[in-house]
DNA sequence: CGTCGTATTGAATGGGTTCAAGTAGCGTGG
DNA sequence: CCACGCTACTTGAACCCATTCAATACGACG
């Protein structure tokens, strides 16, 4: 746990001019705001369902994931998470976590406490406008996974969470060339599509049979983005990436 | 057409008390937007996917829903909204729908500009926080959707679904002792859980059997709340429903 | 009384699960 | 440098929940 340093929270400013338009103003507001770093483990729970967060976490590096579990250990993950991301903004005007979160791989995280967050709001309505933008295209994705879940094949699923990951990457700066990391196992992908990892698999071999991708280790190659975007009916409205004043 | 009289936005303040606290001045800014009515037909659609909305629509009275379609006809329902919802409050922020919005019921609807809105939110930072909270309990319920259809068996689903329902309209007095009108066909059902209507259909003969409801021309009864809530897995704590100073 | 939307039921099919048994990849320590 | 052990990945076979297709019943309403 250490203070942070100016340059620690410049994540957080690509990610809010990946999606809104800053002032000056605002984004020296975000550079001072005051924030602990803490470095975790993979698979550590950062905050648990029920739990009463004072302060917002902010991914500087690494991938965290948001999940419930039920009955008999069945887990849905709800959203994955990247450096820039505030994985619980929610928190702000949500007193009790309805799900909890947790990192996914080994991850530097800053803590940033409410009040500072909610002072900045004050004093930045704009700033506020871009905050509020963030958590209603939180809300896009997740109805686009719902719609996923619910009505498509497994094979539209996983090639529409591959189109989906790879855009919010390429959209942040972290991919490029139809390349990226993905520090995810397929159980992962599993949970978060409401399907098994044993169809998952199967389902991987048959598009990367169709020449469309290739996932080996911890890094994803598409190599026919038209093609897979088509197996996906991906269309990217609702991750709402153009920069707009708020 | 027609334009609102103070009492019309009366379920506008219903529902964000039942979310959060407001005080005086911000319920007279609430009854002081201008509006227009309009009553819709049912099963009509009230704003499609790409279009950029300019007001906010308030449900007066009658049931909406959002929804997405995919290829074949494959239709995913998103949200159920009742009077005093603002169900496309997002797009206050986000400029293209990334779904559709659309009448179940025949209803009465209020369309409130969104400069007006913007405005009321500047004047009033807590209004604005209040509304903020609502579109994240709005993030809240699709998270728990996204569950259920995810994780879920078919009778715990619509159980679950149910219970919902029943909370939501109580929590805004239009529901009590464990009856409700539900003014939905089971394909609707069928179409918000990723199931079929003929799966519904069975699955809530298996729930009526088994003593917990009845679902009967629009009204629905729940004759056993705890032994429905158990099969559903249901924890309201996803509604939020505890006002609480935002 | 006929008609249209909704609900109900049956039978066959299938996408995805479950259970189980390997295999590959990789960090660690002897 | 290789053996060990862990985790993730892969594959096969049987099974099942939910779908699909099709036919019938109900019920509100002109």
């Amino acid at each position: 746990m250490a203070p942070a340093s100016d340059a620690d929270l410049i994540p957080l400013i690509r990610k809010l001019e990946s999606i809104a338009q800053l002032a000056d103003a605002e984004r020296q507001a975000i550079l001072s705001l005051p924030a602990n770093i803490r470095a975790v483990d993979a698979r550590q729970d950062i905050v648990s369902e029920k739990d009463r967060p004072s302060h917002c976490c902010l991914v500087l590096s690494g991938w965290v994931c948001r999940y419930k579990l039920l009955d008999q250990g069945k887990r849905q993950i709800l959203s994955y998470h990247v450096p820039g991301d505030l994985p619980d903004l929610q928190s702000l005007h949500l007193a009790v976590m309805d799900h909890s979160l947790a990192t996914v791989t080994a991850s530097r995280l800053a803590f940033i406490p409410h009040e500072n967050m909610r002072d900045a709001i004050l004093r930045f309505p704009n700033l506020g406008a871009a905050l509020w933008r963030d958590t209603l295209i939180d809300s896009a994705i997740f109805r686009e996974w719902m719609t996923g879940i619910g009505r498509r094949s497994a094979q539209a699923r996983i090639a529409h969470q591959l189109c989906e990951m790879y855009m919010k990457l390429e959209a942040v700066g972290l991919a490029q060339q139809h390349r990226c990391e993905l520090p995810i196992t397929q159980s992962d992908i599993a949970d978060g599509l409401g399907l098994t990892n044993v169809h998952v698999n199967r389902s991987l071999k048959v598009l990367r049979s169709r020449g469309l991708l290739t996932l080996r280790g911890r890094e994803l190659v598409i190599h026919d983005w038209s093609g897979l975007t088509q197996a996906a009916e991906f269309d990217p409205t609702y991750l709402h990436l153009e920069p707009r004043a708020a």
